[in-house]
RNA sequence: GUCCCGGUCGUCUAGUCCGGCCUAGGACCCCAGAUUUUCAUUCUGGUAACACGGGUUCGAAUCCCGUCCGGGAUACCA
């Protein structure tokens, strides 16, 4: 047998935003096609007219674009083998379905919800061991289709289901499975009104868009059986099936809103990296190799398997992709870095650093690469920069600890006045900036500045901390405190070097009052 | 109820197909220590698992059976 082009899709319904477990089938069908050589496609089931939205579409298509996720042919790129909404598609469902009723695979069913239900409960009162739709249509004389006609009613088409037939099928997950026909219903095709269901439109599509290969979600699984039966009844070849588990809470559970965000664009707005997000949900269910957990989309893409997909179901846990998005600033370049945050700076810092104090923004940035995971942490961590900083309990509390502190405070804030520090904001500060990099290491080697740097400023400080006869610990936190209002934070020399004299005297001389 | 799938540290997993290299490896979390002006980063070390019971075998996390537990399916949703 010729080996097709390898034709992978991600189908999802625009019925709600991308959520977790859709990303990841997503990636996975997009990795494998890559992986392989193939196409990757996208496949929109908008037959459920009553729940599809465009909101829903967009915010999927976003997630997906946002993940690194990108499609050959689908929606906005088009293709050979389009339409890619199913809704545009009815035409062919129609004919598939007009062929199918001549061969005798599929025949119209007239009864209405109550009487399925009402066939449903007799069924189950019977005990026998199957309690689907009771088949009354499967068999119905001429006179009594026309007498359903002339009530008006709208005839659903159902598939013939083989009776008490053993298949054997090969999933690329679970292998070799064993199902007998007896467990499926003579599943409806197509609604009176022409639109599709879908375990029909899936197949047809399939089948037009030539599809190889299908990863999916495991609640599929007997999905997947109903679908061969029917690419059997067309008299086509079926795709490989991957029947993958589910992602589910810490307590085994349905991953639902309470669990995580279950929103794609929630964790990009809330600035976590897309590569890391990208990274971690790969890793659920799917591991690169027995040492190493951080890896990039090529990397994955050079040894993904589509058997190589785990067979039980994972867990999501927040607090490792918390740390893979750590890892992954941490990565950064000071310019990539500063690329990055610039739309979580945007309205917390004033534009003009953006225009005239590149340097010292980096500068800035830089010092917090280690401290944060997600880039929504920076807002909060950056105001003390361009105003006097509201003590919190932990600073206040060092700024009351030793009695003789506020006078230390007069003291430090006298000696910077007439020190050499870099100006303050908004000065410009060439000169300083452009030539020390924060964060400032132990290690790193002297620069020549024409201001104090770091190194220069603590030098300073601890003689003058030395000549005050004091221990250096019991200084140094009063004057964090003083200057950022808080305990934390980057190197307090670094801090002093960023916020340049004016602003130190400053806000020295007032926390000591 | 019935059918299908799964079960290795708290979590994600490597190892399972082709039994011995596994006194079960890595990562997150947690704990301790080192570095240190705080926080963080980094480094070192530590706690912690083959669901249970049988069987096959010289030898089983790996093969077989049973039990228990978990998940999925059983729609005119996808």
């Amino acid at each position: 047998m010729i080996h097709p082009t390898p034709r992978l899709r991600f189908a999802p319904s625009p019925t709600g935003p991308l959520h977790l477990g859709g990303a990841r089938t997503a990636m996975y069908n997009w990795a494998a096609a890559r992986a392989l050589g193939g196409t990757f496609l996208l496949r929109i089931e908008d037959t459920d007219q009553a729940r599809s939205t465009e909101a829903s579409l967009q915010i999927i298509l976003a997630g997906l674009r946002w993940l690194g996720i990108d499609w050959d042919e689908g929606p906005e790129k088009g293709g050979d083998f389009g339409p890619y909404f199913q809704m545009q598609r009815l035409h062919l469902y129609r004919q598939a379905a007009d062929r199918l009723l001549a061969q005798g695979h599929a025949y119209r069913c007239y009864c209405t919800p109550d009487e399925i239900e009402a066939g449903r409960k007799e069924l189950e009162a019977q005990k026998a061991g199957f309690s689907g739709y009771n088949r009354r249509c499967r068999s119905l004389t001429a006179e009594q289709r026309a007498a359903f006609e002339a009530q008006g009613r709208k005839p659903n088409l159902r598939f013939r289901m083989p009776e008490a037939r053993v298949l054997q099928v090969h999933d690329l997950i679970r292998g070799d499975v064993e199902v007998n026909t007896k467990e499926l219903d003579d599943w409806v095709m197509l609604r009176g009104d022409g639109v599709p269901l879908y375990n029909f439109a899936c197949v047809i599509d399939d089948i037009g868009m030539k599809i190889t290969h299908v990863v999916r979600g495991e609640e599929h699984f007997l999905n997947g059986i109903k679908q061969r039966l029917l690419f059997e009844a067309l008299g086509a070849e079926c795709p490989l099936y991957a029947h993958i588990p589910l992602i589910l809470n810490k307590d085994g559970k349905k991953l639902s809103k309470r669990d995580a965000d279950t929103n794609m664009l929630d964790y990009r707005d809330k600035g976590f990296p897309p590569e890391a997000v990208f990274n971690y949900i790969a890793l659920l269910g799917w591991s690169f190799s027995g040492d190493r957990d951080v890896f990039t989309r090529e990397e994955m893409v050079a040894r993904f398997q589509i058997p190589d997909i785990g067979k039980s179901g994972s867990k999501f846990d927040e607090e490792k992709l918390r740390w893979m998005c750590g890892e992954y600033v941490r990565r950064w370049t000071p310019a990539q870095f500063v690329e990055r945050a610039r739309p979580w700076l945007q309205g917390h810092v004033p534009e003009a650093v953006f225009a005239s104090h590149g340097p010292w923004l980096r500068n800035v940035l830089a010092c917090f690469q280690e401290r944060i995971a997600i880039l929504g942490e920076l807002p909060p961590k950056l105001g003390w920069l361009f105003a006097a900083p509201a003590m919190d309990a932990a600073a206040a509390q060092n700024l009351t600890k030793d009695p003789a502190a506020k006078s230390w405070l007069t003291a430090y804030a006298t000696h910077l006045a007439g020190s050499n520090l870099p100006p303050s904001w908004p000065a410009s500060r060439a000169g300083a900036d452009d030539v020390v990099a924060l964060p400032s290491k132990k290690d790193a080697p002297e620069v020549a500045c024409a201001f104090w740097t770091p190194s220069a400023i603590e030098r300073d400080c601890r003689a003058f901390v030395e000549k005050l006869g004091i221990k250096f610990g019991s200084f140094v936190h009063p004057v964090r405190a003083a200057l950022t209002g808080t305990d934390k934070g980057p190197g307090l020399f670094d801090v002093l070097f960023l916020l340049g004299k004016d602003s130190c005297v400053q806000r020295l001389g007032a926390a000591a009052r």
